[in-house]
DNA sequence: AAGTACCA
DNA sequence: TGGG
């Protein structure tokens, strides 16, 4: 029989080979969450980044673990220090938690990219694939604003699916969807809860070395 | 090269 | 709004 009150999470849903587990954080796991990255946010101040074709991107990134994402006109790629050239700050432990319930593996993560989308941010199509080793996967947890979501395959033009990631989402990308091309069209930049400001907080979650 | 645009 |  039915329960309708059932409470058990709900059953994880895949486009095109990304798990998405919707609703994986209750509102007090997001709290607490939170209130670790804004101590991130302190020690390593979230910044616009450039592509290495020289167009600033919209979204605001920060990150924490022994090493972060960063690019410029350089190229991608995972830095030791921040902008400020400190070391960046430990990953979060509700973050690290997250990691250990859903990626399926037994190392922790090196590195946790911190990206915020103001109004009107978004991100292309691309690949993760400035890590040493691809075989380890990417979880990555969504907060605040709403995200629609889009999953390609390991080609550009492969056909995509889009999906709207909510505040307290958990998706990993593993096995063939390691490397598929991603990334977020648009946000409902001020529909969220959990950001009295608005805006979408994105942590993701890597083996980088 | 993680950019913008546009279409129905 | 959803799509590509």
């Amino acid at each position: 029989m039915v329960d309708l009150f059932d409470t058990e999470p709900d059953a994880p849903v895949d486009l095109n080979g990304v798990t998405i587990w919707s609703g994986w954080l209750d509102d007090a796991a997001q709290s607490a969450m939170l209130a670790e990255l804004r101590d991130v946010a302190r020690a390593a101040p979230l910044r616009q980044y450039e592509t290495p074709g020289g167009q600033k991107m919209s979204v605001r990134m920060t990150a924490a673990g022994e090493v972060g994402w960063v690019t410029d006109k350089a190229g991608y790629r995972y830095a030791p220090c921040h902008a400020d050239g400190g070391a960046w700050p430990d990953i979060p432990a509700s973050v690290l938690a997250v990691w250990r319930a859903v990626s399926g593996v037994d190392r922790d993560p090196d590195s946790c990219l911190v990206n915020f989308y103001g109004e009107g941010a978004k991100m292309g199509l691309h690949q993760d694939k400035d890590e040493a080793d691809p075989r380890w996967p990417v979880v990555s947890i969504s907060l605040g604003d709403p995200g629609l979501f889009r999953v390609g395959g390991h080609s550009r033009k492969d056909p995509t699916k889009s999906r709207w990631l909510n505040s307290g989402d958990v998706a990993v990308l593993a096995g063939e969807a390691r490397l598929a091309f991603h990334g977020i069209d648009r946000i409902k930049f001020g529909e969220g809860e959990v950001l009295p400001e608005g805006g979408r907080i994105n942590v993701t979650l890597r083996v980088a070395q």
